[in-house]
DNA sequence: TCTTCTTACTTGTCATGACAATTAAATTTA
DNA sequence: TAAATTTAATTGTCATGACAAGTAAGAAGA
C-alpha cells in the first residue's frame, strides 16, 4: 500500500459536505411527506418548476434547467409530466422553432399557492432551534459552496 | 383567491432549505466528476456503503440503511450491485437466517482508500473560502436539522 | 404447538439524476 | 449559399429515492 501514513482520510462525522447531503435528503423527505399528507400529487422537484414559472412566466426548458440546477434532459421529462398534469402549458416560439416557452396554468397557480404553505411548514420543521445568525451564515456559506462547485464544473 | 394577503410565500433566494438542496446536488456532481476523472467506476452512494463497512465490518443491510439514511429497499439493491462488482461480500448469518452480514473485500479496501482521496479533493473544492468558524456553525446547525427531521418522520 | 405478529430483506413501479446519443433548427463560416 | 458548428429539446440507459407489496424466518401469544 502506498502512502497510507499520509493519506487524507475523510471523517463523515465532522464532514460539512456529508451533513449537507444528509440534511438535503431529510428535508426533501419531510417536504414529500407534507405534500402527501395534503394529498398534493406533486413532487418537490416539480414544485421547483412551478415556483419559477409563477415568478417569471414564459421561461424555456433550458432556462428552467439553469435556474433549478437540473439537467436539461431531465427538465424536458419533468415539463412533459407537468404538461400532462395540466399544471403548465408549452407554447412553441414563433421566431425560434426549437424553443418551447412554458406557462403556468390557472390550475398550476392554485396548486402553487398551496405548495408555498407546505414549503413554509417544512421549513419551520427542519429549522426549529436554529437561530437567525446561524441561518445567515449558512446561506452565505452555501452560496459560496455553490459558486465554488459551479466554477469547478465550468 | 382566498387569503393571498396573509399567505406565507417562500422566497428561494433566501431559503436555507433551498440552498442546502442545491449545494447537495452540486457537491455530489463535483464528487461524481472527480470519481469519473479518476476512472473509478463507483457512485458517491456506493462509496458511502464502502466507507461504513471499512469503519465497521459485518454490518447488515438494515444497519447500513440507518447509517446512510437510505431506504432498506434501495440499500438491498445497492449491496447486490456492490457484491456483483466484487467490492463487498454477503455472508448469511448462522443463527438468524434472515440476515446477511456484509464485509468489504480486499478489492473494496483498495478502492476505498482511493475514494478517500477523491472525497478529500471534492471537499477542498466545495468549501474553498469558507472559514472554519462558519464550517463549525454549519455542521452544528445541520445536525440540528437532521434531528428535527428525524423527529418529524418518527 | 399453532397462529399471529414482527423483522429482514427483496421486488416492482414511478420519478429523478447523470450522461451519451439523436433530431431539428438556428447560426457561423468557408 | 452550402457546409460545418452550435443550440434546444428529446430519448435511452443505468443508478438512486420513495413507497407499496411480497417472502421467509424469528418471536410472541393463545
Amino acid at each position: 500500500m502506498t502512502n497510507t501514513s499520509i493519506m487524507n482520510k475523510v471523517n463523515l462525522e465532522t464532514s460539512v459536505n456529508h451533513h449537507i447531503a444528509i440534511s438535503a435528503i431529510m428535508i426533501k423527505r419531510v417536504f414529500f411527506k407534507i405534500l402527501s399528507r395534503n394529498k398534493l400529487n406533486i413532487t418537490p422537484e416539480q414544485w421547483n418548476v412551478l415556483y419559477h414559472l409563477s415568478e417569471s412566466d414564459g421561461l424555456t426548458a433550458g432556462e428552467l434547467s439553469e435556474l433549478t440546477y437540473k439537467d436539461l434532459a431531465n427538465m424536458s421529462r419533468m415539463t412533459q409530466k407537468l404538461e400532462i398534469a395540466g399544471l403548465i402549458e408549452k407554447k412553441r416560439d414563433d421566431t425560434d422553432k426549437r424553443i418551447f416557452k412554458l406557462f403556468i396554468t390557472e390550475k398550476g397557480k392554485v396548486l402553487n399557492n398551496r405548495l408555498h404553505e407546505c414549503a413554509f411548514e417544512s421549513t419551520n420543521i427542519s429549522l426549529e432551534g436554529v437561530d437567525e445568525a446561524s441561518k445567515k451564515i449558512m446561506v452565505k456559506s452555501l452560496k459560496q459552496v455553490i459558486l465554488n462547485t459551479e466554477k469547478f464544473l465550468k
